[in-house]
DNA sequence: TTGTATGCGTTATCAC
DNA sequence: GTGATAACGCATACAA
């Protein structure tokens, strides 16, 4: 009974003795078609089950109320939030959302920029991979003026806006708030340089060293991907260290490393905060698992989202300035508990 | 010097003095084309910049390579994982990712699901709200005979394949370990059961009770949205119950609600698991970080992300057999931590 | 191996 | 308010 073929707006046209131009303005509600003749549109497609096209009409009209999203990794607490705050904030607003993880890959990072292109995404959202060390994939998105709007990892240029936390401030705080523990020898688990996150985090560490008049000990420096077996290694690294040289506190540039670095000590022996303090960042939910529970820094992934999808479609719909912000810092928050709450040792 | 006219396979046939059709099938590789054109056409295309654009492509070949995923949250650390897993198989096959959440409410499913149909996505793979009651709103897919794979939270359909795990049997062999360990008065805190998933798992613990002539007591059974809240919710309950009528072990329907009722017991002194046994489900990550260590059920959310989107794919492209495989069941693994390794009470 | 002609479903433009 | 028509960019049936 039922036709294969796709039910058109020329269906509903003929079907009411119309013409489709009139049905196509109709079914958008506008203002120009007669409200008697709408509410027949809308009937008669209710009752011939007409479903629209999206992408005859994104030809036509050029543009496709998607948006393009480029991450790293699916699988993180924090970039989980991220997206769900981006399809919240970008449903409500009628927009799409078409993503890809380049797993820390650049140069599959390019692919899915190109395919992002092609696919004509309105805007694009991006979060660097770990080793992207141009932007030159983005190079059409700039070039058509397709918006394009950082987050996290970002990368600094001109025709975008990013969306960050100070990082520098954070770790700085983190930092200092270690030092008044009475932590005097520093170690700081951090992720890839190539990304202004760590970067900025490790900076604002050795600054607050600096600043306290404490030394900066290369040896007590790890990068790693701050998964949790960076983590684990991290503590066999520390227990292998002569005990008068092993650090007294560790400032990690993610809860996840910070966790199971504790882990790793804890089992050996270890006692926290008493011997080593800890502090990490993203207020991972299992910060407040692990025991004690982890110092941190506190920022919403959820905020970043919605933040980075609205700056975009307010663009889109040309509702912002001429020229788009050029950089957006969100509030972040250090909470301390009890993984830092050194004991005083001068007693 | 750029003109803001998009590059088209015609601007490419000009520039070469041949048809646009030739261009458009030595775009693809098609080797009807000689390769010297093919050749000429590729490097002309780099040198014009031309970006083929999808939905002119798919408008014509009634196909988009895009697949829509639909699920009740992004942030959860399975549904990320299972995320994960269907954007990576999806890339692989050249196909992408369009994500919609329903946030656990029907109505907002029944919108996507639409918005899902009128992209004309190749296939649709659904995870079901917590409220979702019939499928009526896939009937435009059942219809046209889009595919739909269901995964986690499924529902029986004739016309689909569903991703799951045996729930039923992973809850039973969960509560005969607890009942092994010497728990007698069992607790169980599900989820919604209008889910198969949290259904079966309360039929499997029950299952189990009945077969080691245990009573289900109903004071002992709650229903939540298995959040935080409600574990330290359940935990407040356990504790106003008067001594003899606590549970001496509980079989969480996740781990989330597990961990964090344990967290409130052990706050109030209780011992875990010589007062109180537990076992969650999922193999979360904060699974492996509370103390005691949680017993839980293991299975792998990647998995089931490439196994529906392989299964959607494949039966896309006519690989499969004629009809869908109706049900696919993974593997998945009790993994035995000290959460449940209850003192014997008898000695 | 390549070219011609047409249509996919919609919307923009212009006319009435 | 409504209609006729062209155009969006591409792929395919058919012809050569």
């Amino acid at each position: 009974m039922s036709e294969d073929r796709e039910i058109t707006i020329y269906d509903i046209a003929k079907h009411l003795g119309i013409s489709a131009a009139t049905v196509s303005r109709g079914l958008k509600n506008n203002t120009m078609i007669s409200k008697s003749t709408r509410k027949k549109i809308a009937d008669a497609a209710k009752e011939l089950g007409y479903q629209s096209n999206t992408f005859a009409s994104s030809l036509r009209s050029k543009n496709t109320h998607t948006l393009g999203v480029l991450v790293p990794r699916l699988n993180s607490h924090f970039m989980s939030s991220v997206l769900a705050g981006m399809e919240k904030a970008a449903s409500k607003q009628g927009y799409n959302l078409i993503i890809a993880q380049s797993l820390e890959d650049a140069d599959r990072e390019v692919v899915n920029a190109s395919t992002m292109f092609n696919k004509r995404v309105d805007g694009l959202l991006i979060s660097l991979s770990a080793n992207t060390e141009n932007l030159n994939h983005l190079d059409s998105f700039f070039k058509r003026k397709i918006p394009v709007v950082f987050f996290d990892r970002v990368h600094p240029h001109a025709d975008t806006t990013s969306i960050i936390i100070d990082n520098y401030g954070a770790a700085y705080k983190v930092t200092s708030h270690l030092i008044q523990q009475g932590c005097k020898r520093l170690m700081h688990l951090g992720g890839n340089l190539l990304r202004d996150v760590y970067r900025q985090r490790l900076e604002g560490f050795q600054q607050a060293l600096k600043d306290h008049h404490l030394p900066f000990i290369e040896e007590l420096h790890i990068i790693s991907t701050l998964s949790e077996d960076a983590g684990t290694d991290a503590a066999r690294y520390i227990l292998d260290l002569p005990v008068s040289k092993r650090p007294d506190g560790v400032f990690c540039a993610n809860d996840t490393v910070a966790v199971h670095c504790m882990i790793g000590l804890k089992a050996a022996g270890l006692r926290i905060p008493e011997d080593i303090a800890f502090a990490g960042f993203n207020n991972d939910p299992i910060s407040k698992v692990v025991e004690p529970n982890l110092t941190t820094v506190d920022y919403s992934g959820e905020v970043v989202g919605t933040t980075a999808v609205s700056n975009l479609i307010s663009h889109l719909k040309g509702i912002s300035d001429l020229y788009m912000t050029n950089q957006i810092t969100l509030r972040s928050e250090l909470i301390v508990r009890a993984s830092s709450a050194k004991m005083r040792t001068d007693i």
